[in-house]
DNA sequence: ACGGTAGGAGACGCGGGCGTTTCTTAGTAA
DNA sequence: TTACTAAGAAACGCCCGCGTCTCCTACCGT
């Protein structure tokens, strides 16, 4: 005994523009950019499959379709953001670019990347990790590493340029970037101007490194 | 026109122990701790009213007399955690403790606090901060600004004790312990051994700190 | 030109937490 | 001792998001 069948033919399926119709890459694209918005504006934990969808102007069931939760949603979408980031890094390296100057460009990078909805996703996904070591694993893999490499690849860099001293070019010291940046942006919430990440950068990161 | 009254009379309202009922700060006592316990168990996103009161074996009104929301519920279990964890720090430094051992001290008292339910709470309420400003202002006044402090204060001991120069006695300088480890245990949501706040204290903030 | 597939939109039933209220009773102050 | 306040416990109605399903239709391959 099924319910009695609604009429559905009230409904305006379009509107008075005439609507594009978007399908794989750049439907999904589109469904990215609405998750990070919201994480912008209302937060991870307010952020909801149906708030996505609306922001998205599609269907709840288009999103079902690719991700089965929200948290592999947002996984995704903070993946489909990071994921390019640090692999720019060595290309965007000349051969007279000092260490000191890729090292500010990796900071504002960082920057860049997290500043706005990102920084929301890492926070949510790695409140959810510390209890999930598949999912934390997934996020090594995805940011943690290319981090760390990019990073470690600027200070070997260095030392082969002679600006960096052969002891510096160490995993905890690749780590000070970093973690002063993602602190104050991430843990307090602060925005950081260029100037700031230039401070860092010239007063913490350098005076490590150099050759004595 | 009202309900039907119900009857109550069947309910069995002392268990088999009998239970001693607590009040005032012996009760809310117990509901911070069930409310840190249910962080570190089950994550501030999966932390509801309910959940915290019934670990708490008390009732959800005793709770809601007190807190209005659940944001405001564990950010009150936060400070009274966090609150006097800096200021021992000065009273439990003696004349001829070095300034290195000092920083080895404030980084453990750091990690021991943040890690398990407490290091979720700066997660979940340092996300809220982002988005309210009087949030973020309530929570630096009573935790970013003892950190800094404290930090701060050893930094300029260590000057008068020559151990540390001058210039080095800053705010960006005294940020760089606490990023280390927080970064680690918040973001990367890793567990932070003793033995890492030594190497972190002797590779990378000490180097920065000792005169010419 | 013409099916077939997937997209946009939204109804639907369900579950669970919210915030309130009700009731009994333990502890406290007068 | 007695009156009163608040604690423990749970019922209640409400709202909202979940995940599914249905419907129409734009787009794509052939």
């Amino acid at each position: 005994m099924t319910a009695a069948p609604v009429d559905f033919a009230h409904r305006v399926t379009t509107s008075d523009a005439v609507r594009h119709r978007r399908r794989g890459e750049a439907l999904e694209g589109a469904i990215y950019d609405a998750v990070v918005d919201e994480l912008a504006e209302i937060g991870y934990a307010a952020l909801t499959i149906e708030s996505v969808a609306a922001r998205a102007h599609t269907g709840k069931a288009s999103i079902y379709r690719r991700w089965p939760t929200k948290q592999e949603l947002v996984v995704a979408a903070f993946c489909e953001k990071a994921g390019e980031a640090f692999d720019l890094v060595g290309t965007s390296m000349t051969a007279t670019t000092t260490t000191r100057d890729a090292l500010v460009h990796v900071g504002r990078r960082i920057c860049a990347l997290v500043r706005g909805g990102v920084g929301e996703a890492i926070r949510a996904v790695g409140a959810e990790s510390s209890r999930d070591a598949e999912l934390a694993a997934a996020l090594d893999a995805r940011v943690g590493c290319p981090k760390r490499e990019a990073l470690l690849g600027v200070l070997q860099r260095g030392v082969a340029r002679g600006e960096v001293r052969p002891e510096a070019a160490d995993e905890l010291i690749a780590e000070v970037l970093p973690a002063m940046l993602l602190t104050r942006i991430i843990i307090q919430g602060l925005p950081v101007s260029d100037d700031h990440v230039v401070r860092v950068v010239d007063d913490v990161v350098m005076p490590l490194l150099r050759p004595v």
